[in-house]
DNA sequence: AATTATGACAACCGCCACAAC
DNA sequence: CGTTGTGGCGGTTGTCATAAT
C-alpha cells in the first residue's frame, strides 16, 4: 500500500501512460514517470510553484497545467502523507464530513499533509462501504446517526484505549491531555483538544491565524466559502497541530452557528456520554458493556455485519 | 493455476469563480 | 461590459494489486 507512493508506481506503467496518450497531440496523459516527476520537482525547486500551464510548457513537460498542480498537490510535494488514515484521523474527517458534507477541501484544511483527493478516496472506499452494508443511504440520517452514536465513540474508545496501551494513560478516563499528548497525528491531537472545548465554546473560541474569518456557509447550498489562511496548509506540522486546533475550534462554534439544533446534541456532549460509559463500566470493554457494536478501525468492522436494527437495538440496551 | 471481484489509489473531467485584459 | 486564462473543487473513471473463487 505504501508502495504505492514509491517509485515503482510511476515506472511500472509508463507503457501504459504512452500507449494512452502520445498520439493525442503533443499532450501526454495517465500516470506520470519517474522523469516527469523529477522535471517537475525540479522545476519547482528552482522556480516555485504556479503559473501551471506555463509552468508545464517551460518544465518541458508535455502535460496540461492541471495535471502538473494536480501532481504536485496530491503526490509530489514534500509534506503530502499518504499511507493508513489513522483513528483520529477518521474521526476528524467524519467530524468535519457531518459538518459540511463533500467539501473535501476544506476538510482536508484540517489533516495536514493530507489531500482533498486522499479523504475523497477515504470516503468513498470506507465509509461508503459501511453504509451500504447498512443497507442505507451514506447521506441518510440513519447512517449519520450510525456514525455519530455508534462509530465515532468507538474511535474515540479505541484512540484512548492506544494511548492507554502507550502508557501515557494510567486508567480509562475522559479525554484526557495525556490522550491528546499521544494522538498519532495533529491533527488528531486537534481534534481531542476540540473535543474538550466546552461546546458552548462559542464564546471560548480562540481567534485563529488561520480561521479568523468567518466561514459563510449559505444553508444547504455548497456555496464556496471564504479561504482559510494557506499558512494553515504549509505550515509545519507542529505550528498545524496548535493553529489548526484552533480552527477546529473555530469550526466547532460554526457548527453550532450553521446547524443549530439540527443535529441534535454536540460532539462534547456525546464523547461525555461515551467516555463516561467507557470509565464507569470498565474500559475498553466498557462500551462493549454499553451495547456498542463492536467498529474497529478500518478493516474490522467489515466482519461486522451489524443490521441498522442490530444497531438501534443495542444502543437502547 | 487461472479467472474474477474487490479495494485502494491516482488521474482526469467538467464546472465554477475570479482576475486580467 | 464581455472574453480569456487560470486555478480550485467535487465527481467520476482508470489502473493496479490483492483476495476470493
Amino acid at each position: 500500500m505504501e508502495m504505492m507512493g514509491m517509485a515503482m508506481s510511476p515506472a511500472m506503467s509508463s507503457a501504459t501512460a504512452a500507449a494512452a496518450s502520445e498520439d493525442e497531440g503533443d499532450l501526454r496523459r495517465g500516470p506520470w514517470t519517474v522523469e516527469e516527476d523529477m522535471l517537475l520537482v525540479d522545476y519547482i525547486a528552482n522556480h516555485g510553484e504556479g503559473r501551471w500551464n506555463s509552468l508545464a510548457r517551460c518544465a518541458g513537460l508535455r502535460r496540461t497545467g492541471k495535471s502538473c498542480r494536480l501532481r504536485w498537490l496530491n503526490y509530489l510535494r514534500p509534506d503530502v502523507r499518504r499511507g493508513n488514515i489513522t483513528a483520529d484521523e477518521q474521526l476528524l474527517i467524519l467530524d468535519l464530513h457531518s459538518r459540511w458534507g463533500n467539501r473535501w477541501s476544506k476538510i482536508a484544511q484540517y489533516l495536514p499533509g493530507r489531500t482533498d483527493n486522499e479523504i475523497k478516496n477515504y470516503w468513498r472506499t470506507r465509509v461508503q462501504k459501511h453504509a451500504k452494508q447498512l443497507r442505507c443511504d451514506v447521506n441518510s440520517k440513519e447512517f449519520r446517526d450510525v456514525v455519530r452514536h455508534v462509530w465515532m465513540p468507538r474511535l474515540v474508545e479505541r484512540i484512548q484505549a492506544d494511548a492507554a496501551a502507550a502508557g501515557e494513560v494510567a486508567a480509562p478516563a475522559p479525554v484526557s491531555a495525556a490522550a491528546t499528548r499521544s494522538m498519532s497525528s495533529p491533527a488528531g491531537a486537534m481534534y481531542l483538544h476540540h473535543q474538550q472545548i466546552p461546546l458552548a465554546a462559542g464564546a471560548m473560541v480562540v481567534a485563529p491565524a488561520a480561521s479568523s474569518e468567518a466561514y459563510h456557509h449559505h444553508g444547504g447550498g455548497d456555496t464556496s466559502c471564504s479561504e482559510p489562511s494557506q499558512a494553515a496548509v504549509t505550515m509545519s506540522p507542529d505550528d498545524a497541530s496548535s493553529t489548526l486546533r484552533s480552527s477546529a475550534a473555530a469550526a466547532a462554534a460554526e457548527d453550532e452557528v450553521i446547524h443549530g439544533d439540527v443535529l441534535s446534541g454536540s460532539w462534547s456532549e456525546l464523547l461525555a456520554t461515551t467516555t463516561t460509559t467507557i470509565a464507569a463500566t470498565g474500559g475498553r470493554d466498557g462500551a462493549a458493556t454499553a451495547g456498542l457494536p463492536d467498529f474497529d478501525e478500518l478493516g474490522d468492522f467489515e466482519d461486522n455485519l451489524w443490521s441498522l436494527e442490530d444497531i438501534w437495538l443495542h444502543q437502547q440496551c
